[in-house]
DNA sequence: CGCATTCACTTAACATGTTAAGTATCTCGC
DNA sequence: GCGAGATACTTAACATGTTAAGTGAATGCG
C-alpha cells in the first residue's frame, strides 16, 4: 500500500533523487521493525491494562522460569542492556514484583527472583497473552510462523561474528 | 560461564515455574527483536561515525527520494511517531541537514525537504551502508532474504485490522 | 459571522535505548 | 597482603518511544 509516486498534484519537477539507494521502505531493518511493531501492537494494550510495559513483562517472564539469576544473565535473557535493566529492576522492586539479595559468595552480584505478587500478576496476564499469540498464529499460520522463526534465527546466526564494532565475545 | 543450575548455595526448593508459558526466548517478538538488532548492529558504527542515529538516517533517506513532504506523511514513511519526528527534525534543521517551510495553502502544514548539506552527508554515508547491506545479503543469501521479506510483509498484512486498541484507520 | 470541532503539529512527561563514567568488589601477581 | 586490573552493577547524560495535553490554523454548521 501507499505506493504513491503517482506524482499527485504538486507542480514540481520529478524528484530530488540525488543519492541512489535501495527503496528505503523495503530495507531489511524496516521490514523487521514494521513486522515487530505489528505484532507488539497486539500485546501492548493488554499489558498496559496490567500496568506493565513490554520490557517489564519480558523480565517477569524470564524470571518466572527460574529460581534466581544474576543481573547480567538476566540482561542477556531478556535482551536488555544493563542500564535499562538496572532502572526497571529498581521500579519492579519498589512495586514488590521482584526480590533482590546480594550473593553471599560474591558481594558484587545480586540475585534477582520473581516475588509471589509478581507470579500473581503474571498469572493474571498470561491467559490473555497466550490468547493473542494463538490468534496471531492462527492468522499467519502455524507452519509459516515456525518457518519465519527459523529464518530469523538463521539470519542472526549468519551475522554473528560480524560485529559492527568492538566484538568482545571471545569464548562464549 | 552459563553456569545455569548447579543450585549454588541458596537453601530454596528447585524452581518457581508457577506460570506456564511458551519458552520466552522463542517468542515471535523476541525473534524479531534479536534479528533486527543483529542487522542494525552492522550499521550503527558507520552511522555513528557520521554523527547520525538510526532514526536520523531513516529520515534523510526518506527525504532523499522526494521533493518535500508534510511532517505527518514523513512520520508514516520513516515509521516514527509524531513527537519523535518533531524533536529529530528540530535537531536536523539546526544542523542544516533539512529545510522547512510552512505550506502556503494551509498554514498548519510544514513541508520538509533535505538540504544540500543533507544530500552531501548522505552521499558520504551511502557507499558504506550499501556495502554492509550487500555483505548481509551475501551471508544470508539473496533468495532467502527476499523470502524473509515476503514473510514479514505477509505477517504485517495478516495482523492489519487487528489493532490492539483504538483502530482509527478508516479509509486508508 | 460565530464558534465548536477537527487538523497538523509541538510540548510535556515518563520509560527505555545507548554509551560513557562511576562505585564497590573481587582476583591475581608479586 | 597490597596495589593494579578485571567484574558486576549503578548513575549519568542524551536520544528515542509512547501517551497525553497544548497551540494555532482550518472547517463546518447554524
Amino acid at each position: 500500500m501507499t505506493k504513491k509516486s503517482a506524482d499527485p498534484a504538486n507542480g514540481h519537477p520529478p524528484a530530488a533523487r540525488q543519492v541512489p539507494m535501495r527503496d528505503f521502505s523495503r530495507s531489511l531493518p524496516m521490514s523487521l521493525l514494521r513486522a515487530r511493531e505489528a505484532v507488539m501492537r497486539q500485546f501492548r494494550p493488554s499489558l498496559r491494562e496490567h500496568g506493565l510495559t513490554e520490557q517489564q513483562w519480558r523480565i517477569l517472564r524470564a524470571l518466572a522460569a527460574i529460581e534466581a539469576v544474576e543481573v547480567t544473565e538476566l540482561a542477556r535473557t531478556a535482551f536488555l542492556l544493563g542500564p535499562s535493566l538496572s532502572r526497571i529492576l529498581r521500579d519492579l522492586e519498589a512495586r514488590n514484583l521482584i526480590e533482590r539479595k546480594t550473593a553471599k559468595a560474591d558481594q558484587r552480584r545480586s540475585m534477582v527472583s520473581i516475588s509471589k505478587e509478581g507470579l500473581k500478576l503474571m498469572a493474571s496476564v498470561a491467559p490473555t497473552s497466550e490468547a493473542i499469540y494463538a490468534e496471531i498464529t492462527r492468522r499467519f499460520g502455524a507452519r509459516k510462523l515456525a518457518e519465519l522463526q527459523d529464518m530469523l534465527g538463521e539470519l542472526e546466526r549468519s551475522l554473528a561474528g560480524l560485529g559492527g564494532a568492538d566484538e568482545t565475545i571471545a569464548g562464549e
